[in-house]
RNA sequence: AGAACAGGUUGGGCGGUCGCUGCUGGCAUCUCAAAUCGUCAGUUUUCGGAUUCAUCUGAAAUACCAGACUUGAGUUACCCAGGAGAGGAAAGUCCGAACACUACAGGGCAGCGAGCCCGCUAACGGCGGGGCGUUCGAGCAAUCGGACGACGACAAGUGCAACAGAGAACAGACCAGCCACGCUCUUGAGAUUUCUUUUGAGAUCUCAAUAGAAUCGCGGAUUGAGAGAUUCGGGAUUCGAACGCGCGGUGAUGGGUGAAACGGUGCGGCCCUUCGGGGCUUAAAGUAAGAGCGCACCGGCGUAUGUGGUGACAUAUACGGCCAGGCAAACUCCUCGCAGUGCAAGAUCAAAUAGGGAGGCGUCACCAGGGCUGCCCGCCCGAAUCCCGAUACAUCGGGAUACGACCUCCGGGUAGAUCGCUUGAUCCAAUCUGGCAACAGUUGGACUAGAUGAAUGAUCGCCACUCCGGUCUCAGUUUUCAGAUCUCAGAUUUGGGAUCUCAAAUUUGAGAUUUGAAAUCUGAGAUCGGAGAACAGAAUUCGGCUUAUAGACCUGUUCUCUUU
RNA sequence: GGGGCUGUAGCUUAGUUGGCCAAAAGCGCUGCACUGUCGAUGCAGAGAUCGCGAGUUCAAAUCUCGUCAGUCCCG
């Protein structure tokens, strides 16, 4: 069903040749896997984030936000490897905010999706 | 009562929905075992029956085979059910251990660490109690209380101390002081005394004057930015065989410096002398002046002994002992301790078109071998086979080709998996026992996260806490309006007697009390709405230390206000 | 899990064998002069309690301990 993207190579994949999509909250980059599902990869840096509570906080938003979104992804066209990357104000908000924010992005693939097939 | 600071305790509760990770139970499956000499199905054999030869069917077998059913044990995917799931610091990684592997005869050097005493503890640099020191506060004092202390040795050696100051570590000598010697060293009068026959000479003292000197004012000149320096004139006081000048000695009495100046006080007599010393008294008898010399006392230190204390230490006495400054968070010395690496330690299992060793009955494939570095790769020599070229078909030249596949066994080991991994120096309770306490014991109870690219989450509701705002109720303060009562003042009317006074009534103004209404503010309660709620996330496990921390509660200190 | 380095004016650095350091320099800042104005130049000035807290010492930026923050390295 769900997977996560574990190694660091599978990461720099995505980096590498991947789409990024920028929001308030949070980085997405985007890659088509060729796969029967979706995969995650979540980071949230000391950098990025901050202290540990809220590094935790921002990757299990993030987790949340996937797992209750699946269904959005099912409009899209292929299976994608998605990585996204938190940013400071995330472990602040709700989870509603992170929500909207991921279906903008969702949205945003979709578009590209359409606009690549013509 | 409030505020601030410090320390300690605590670190919101209940429930719903969705999700994550272990655990327990149930279940398909799978594995193993057992027994029923169980039941069913199949195969084979024998016998019988039916039928068309095929075939179908019945019975039997200590027969064979292995499947299902039963029971037990184990195992696990999905699913279902149940139950659990971050902290007081999980943090920093500053100490101490457990545990694991590696190394190790014993000892030393180097390095690192610890360093008042006793106890607690598995251990500690932790904790408890005590001693000593520094400092602050209280008190007349004895003493008491708080804070802090890396608290062995500078009396083994080496080293360091700016500035100031004469001198800063085998001390020093600037000024003043003290002592001796030398130089300048006038005149007159008087007194005393010595020598001399006398004149006279010398010494000491007093008075006066003067050369000169010192000190203190005043005025001028030169120089200088100034402060001041130099010099001249004149005055006062003092000295005048020195209180001047010079050259020495003495030694720390004073000045002054500094954080620190080598502990302080007192005494050192009399007589003789050939000047070396001797005698008497004395506790002891130095000089020109003196001392670091001699003696005594006080103070401090050290050592020894006694007493108290387990001990650190305290206290007393003695010394043919000492006077020694500070710094070891300067080098150093002394005593004691320390093997290294950390759960990515380590243990077990173990994939592959990876790879090591040994063997091979048989099968497939291949074919001598040697050297250059032990292996691989590569290269060289060389045999054989094949191909190409030349050719007299003898041969010559060039090129190519091999060290296995497969099977069996053994050993290592990467990815990966499992274990280590959570029941332990555990936690909770007790008006229990021992101990001043840290802590230990006893009894009873509890099982309380185990993830590994790393779970412990998201969201909603209710209650509790704090703050803000609205509404209502109650209490109180202040203001305004209205009414009532009382007091005072004035005016009018009436009556009594005398232009005045008394009494009554009406009215106006002021003040007080009280009632009602409205507004404002304060407090309490109820209710509604909104906001806030810290520091912070396990990574092998414990014991400490340190640091962060909203709100609430407790304790202490300081300050402010109120009441008595 | 283990180990090292750094912290000094607004910025970049010096000073770290304890002492004339109550801390130096450059850039920057402020004022004045110069210029019609700006720049440049010249003169003058301000700006630090040496990350923080203790201790040792007569004396600490310097020595010691603790602590906070930053940064780097190894597995």
């Amino acid at each position: 069903m769900k997977a996560y993207l574990r190694g660091s190579q599978d990461f720099q994949k995505v980096y590498k040749h991947g789409k990024r999509y920028d929001s308030s909250l949070m980085t997405a980059f985007v890659l088509p896997n060729r796969l029967s599902q979706d995969r995650l990869g979540i980071t949230a840096s000391r950098k990025a984030v901050g202290n540990a509570v809220q590094r935790n906080r921002a990757r299990r938003l993030l987790r949340e936000t996937f797992r209750l979104r699946k269904s959005s992804l099912v409009g899209l066209q292929e299976h994608y490897d998605w990585v996204i990357n938190a940013k400071r104000r995330l472990p602040s908000f709700k989870v509603t905010a992170a929500i909207e924010e991921f279906e903008k992005l969702v949205a945003r693939v979709a578009n590209e999706e359409n606009k690549s097939r013509d």
